[in-house]
DNA sequence: CAGTAGGGCTAGGGTTTA
DNA sequence: TTAAACCCTAGCCCTACT
């Protein structure tokens, strides 16, 4: 019932990497203005070429690299709301430097105050995989319960869901978690099931997101 | 930039529908000012309230074309499928009483239960209040100290270093916080030195009853 | 330059289609 | 099932107006 799917052609993807060569990836509206291009691109909108964008540059980043994270928590209307166990993780999280503690690592040097996310990303970790050991659903837990688990046990973040969405992802993408119909295991091996990534189709040469110029108001 | 994306927080849209209760809509600097939302309002412009109320109001008018059918089978099984959408449009908006109404779930009118939907909300005020007292610094504690130690007790959110900052700062701007050589104090008397109420815009019935503010503690 | 209203844009999650 | 194309919305930006 919707659009009849128009696929993009040659010319259209060339247009598009050119016109983000041009003016950034970011800047959809300008590059479909952009007389060069809107010549070829004037059948898609603006989004349309996020998209296309998007789905060109899909998987070659990966995950494994900075923090990525940020937004979601998409409304809940209603919280599984659980047991009250107080015993099993206690209210104060107090050893936490011990596990595995994080160096300064500062990525890049500006807007030092912002501070480095590694220390919680790496926590991360070990909230979810405590979150489904003590939920002890059979078939796992699926991924608002782990998230109403950590939610209740920890000061969550505000960008939590986001940042657990992606992390649990990284993690079954590694090996480490196992999914199934939307519920996560712990593997019981944490082995070498090394996916290998196929990069036959390149994106445009720039796969990073870094050419996000600030545009100074 | 060191924003990416502030996601709104339960407790801000709280703040955010009880400021419009008590101020009215499109009076979002009055609200930004009353200090009763501010401190839960401290990160927001009057764009940004403006901008959020505009987008609840689009959910609490139609709800979403497809999320209302997608939440309506998978969240709860036993939704009666008859409700809202008989006052939302065809009514004109009186009072602020009746545009409260027409919200999203949760935090329905009243202001019932806004404080404790859930446990996910930490009051990042007693964590500053905490690791001041338990710190124990002679003339206070600085703004890293602070941080490393709720850092240490807590799962820190990634801005964890901004929020604090600018809490500190407005805990400060308060009388809540005294401030000597960067170093924070907690105010000996916890409340009430009205001298920098202004209130130029405020009514002076206003401030009657606030709604379960556990500010301080 | 304030402040507000409204239009518009982008990023990202989610859904549909081939 | 997967991937490409499309849809939807939150948050933010830009402009006009007062």
């Amino acid at each position: 019932m919707g659009a009849p799917k128009q696929k993009w052609t040659q010319e259209e993807e060339a247009a598009l990497k050119a016109g983000v060569i041009k003016h950034g990836a970011g800047k959809w509206r300008t590059i479909l203005k952009d007389p060069e291009f809107s010549g070829v691109l004037y059948l898609r909108s603006n989004v349309d070429l996020k998209d296309k964008w998007r789905n060109m540059s899909v998987m070659a980043n990966g995950w494994g690299s900075r923090e990525k994270a940020r937004l979601a928590v998409k409304r809940v209307p209603h919280i599984p709301k659980q047991e009250e166990n107080s015993m099993a993780l206690g209210n104060v999280v107090q050893s936490d430097e011990e596990m595995m503690d994080t160096k300064p690592l500062s990525v890049s040097s500006e807007t030092a105050q912002v501070a480095t996310p590694k220390r919680s990303i790496v926590r991360l970790d070990n909230l979810i995989f405590e979150a489904i050991t003590n939920l002890k659903e059979p078939g796992g837990s699926n991924k608002t319960n782990i998230a109403t688990y950590i939610e209740e046990q920890y000061w969550a973040p505000p960008d939590f869901k986001r940042l657990l969405s992606a992390k649990l992802k990284y993690l079954t993408a590694n090996g480490k978690l196992i999914k199934v119909k939307r519920r996560y295991r712990i593997a019981p091996t944490p082995a070498f099931s090394d996916r290998r990534r196929i990069s036959s189709m390149l994106p445009p040469e720039g796969r990073q997101r870094d050419l996000q110029s600030v545009n100074g108001s």
